[in-house]
RNA sequence: GUGGGUAUAGUUCAGUUGGUUAGAACGCCAGAUUGUGGCUCUGGAGGUCGUGAGUUCGAGUCUCAUUAUCCACCCCA
């Protein structure tokens, strides 16, 4: 036990790649549908595209990049989320002339130096959309349909989703100076984080699970009542919207997301099993101001991110049908030296015309050969020795149910292309 | 980051008040007469007992440190 994976990372195993393999596919599904195309954007970027867009102040910024100087004395930082690389990429490579709204989804690693717990890893893989330059409700809706169609494809149709407006920067400014306000004659009654929140950001006073704090913000003002007029026509839009799309809701005030850049609608999608989590595996909103932040045009954004390890805890652990490995169709043992070669030039044109098929490399006895094929969950198994070879004929094994079907040697080609290797049914 | 638990075979775990050669189950490999999986039986391989110091005639067992891991709290995806 010399070497073991870094805190925070592991292995994905090829036993588990499957699974990967499955809900990626899913995924994919999803965002053809939704006509969403992939972007592969780079797993470092500067370190000042993090630090300006996800915000100087934010716990990701402060205490959670991996960051490190290339040779040439660069600030590198291991993407701590996507949506910085995705807006710089769409500034640097102008698609802000393409026909709007432009949309996309990744699908990667993601690094950030946290403590580790269940279902939260230091490199963890995320998948995440983004539309740029469509400001009306129509398109959160639509971002949010993506994920409520993904639930329902893997069988999480029962998640709950929760929303909130955190309002534009104009009035969140004044809700802020408004809640400040409300709280500075009871500063000293609230636990360190919050005094440290009061002067941060007091929106998140409201993430405190400390029963002192929140017996203050009792009667606190809340943010969805003092936004402007265009932020809560907005809000009113998108609930509305959702409505109409069929998609339940909560509006939950206490929504307010880690990262700066978030304008208007933030989201989440919350299970009820992984309590440990806050029950979030999916979070996203709202981003108008980003783009121009960065560099770009002023360009209205929108976006998600879900947490992939994290969603198959949530499967597991409501037992979900995740698929199993497919074995090989045919695994072909063989008895002597004679056979051995048939059986190799077989597997070979088996293979070639794109047919799983397997055989023992070991030099293994017949009955080894047969327990192997059995381990590799193979669907038929068929011996082959010198008295297929003389007869001509070879018995092809169905590993299901031990049933015997005799196929012509020279025939068992054929056979497999067209999936006749077992006895007729219906 | 705070508090508590744990660290022994590939995996899950036993291991007595400190005492010879550290065990089990599962998994892996092989065998149970001539060439046929799942069940059963037999045998085999596989461990510097997380790492480093200390106490002792002697440490898997006791002490300290360190690292990892698990469970709460915190935070996010």
């Amino acid at each position: 036990m010399q070497n073991k994976a870094p805190k925070g990372t592991r292995d994905i195993l090829p036993s588990e790649t499957h699974r990967w393999h499955y809900l990626e596919a899913e995924i994919r599904e999803v965002c053809r549908v939704f006509g969403y195309p992939e972007i592969r954007i780079p797993t470092f970027e500067s370190t000042e595209l993090f630090t300006r867009s996800v915000g100087e102040t934010t716990d990701v910024v402060q205490k959670e990049m991996y960051t490190l100087p290339d040779k040439a004395g660069r600030s590198l930082t291991l993407r701590p989320e996507g949506t910085a690389g995705v807006v710089r990429a769409f500034i640097e490579n102008g698609m802000s002339s393409l026909p709007m709204p432009v949309r996309m989804y990744y699908l990667g690693p993601m690094y950030r130096y946290e403590n580790v717990a269940d279902g939260r890893y230091r490199e963890f893989r995320q998948f995440g959309c983004e539309v740029f330059g469509a400001k009306e409700p129509d398109c959160d809706v639509e971002v949010i349909s993506i994920l409520k169609n993904l639930f329902d494809r893997i069988g999480l149709s029962d998640t709950d989703l929760r929303i909130n407006s955190i309002g534009c920067p104009t009035c969140r400014a004044a809700y802020h100076e408004r809640l400040r306000a409300y709280l500075t004659p009871k500063l000293d009654r609230l636990c360190r984080d919050c005094a440290e929140r009061f002067a941060k950001n007091p929106l998140r006073l409201f993430d405190c699970k400390e029963e002192r704090c929140q017996a203050e913000l009792a009667g606190a003002p809340m943010l969805l009542d003092y936004i402007c007029d265009d932020c809560a026509a907005h809000f009113s839009g998108l609930k509305d919207g959702l409505a109409e799309a069929g998609i339940s809701y909560q509006v939950d005030q206490e929504i307010v997301r880690g990262l700066d850049y978030y304008t208007r609608t933030v989201f989440e999608f919350a299970s009820k099993s992984l309590a440990t989590l806050g029950g979030a595996i999916c979070g996203g909103g709202r981003y108008d101001g980003l783009v121009k932040l960065c560099g770009g045009q002023d360009t209205p954004g929108i976006g998600f991110a879900v947490g992939l390890d994290r969603l198959f805890l949530e499967l597991e652990s409501r037992g979900a049908a995740l698929p199993e490995p497919k074995g090989p169709t045919l695994f072909l043992i063989a008895s002597g030296e004679r056979a051995k070669k048939q059986v190799r030039a077989l597997v070979h044109r088996l293979r070639a015309a794109g047919h799983g098929v397997g055989m023992d490399l070991l030099g293994r006895s017949v009955k080894a050969q047969m327990k192997y094929a059995d381990k590799l969950n193979a669907a038929f198994t068929a011996v082959i020795g010198d008295n297929e070879i003389d007869g001509g004929k070879a018995a092809v094994r169905d590993m299901k149910d031990g049933s015997v079907k005799e196929i012509a040697l020279d025939g068992l080609f054929e056979a497999v292309c067209a999936g006749r290797l077992g006895a007729e049914k219906d």
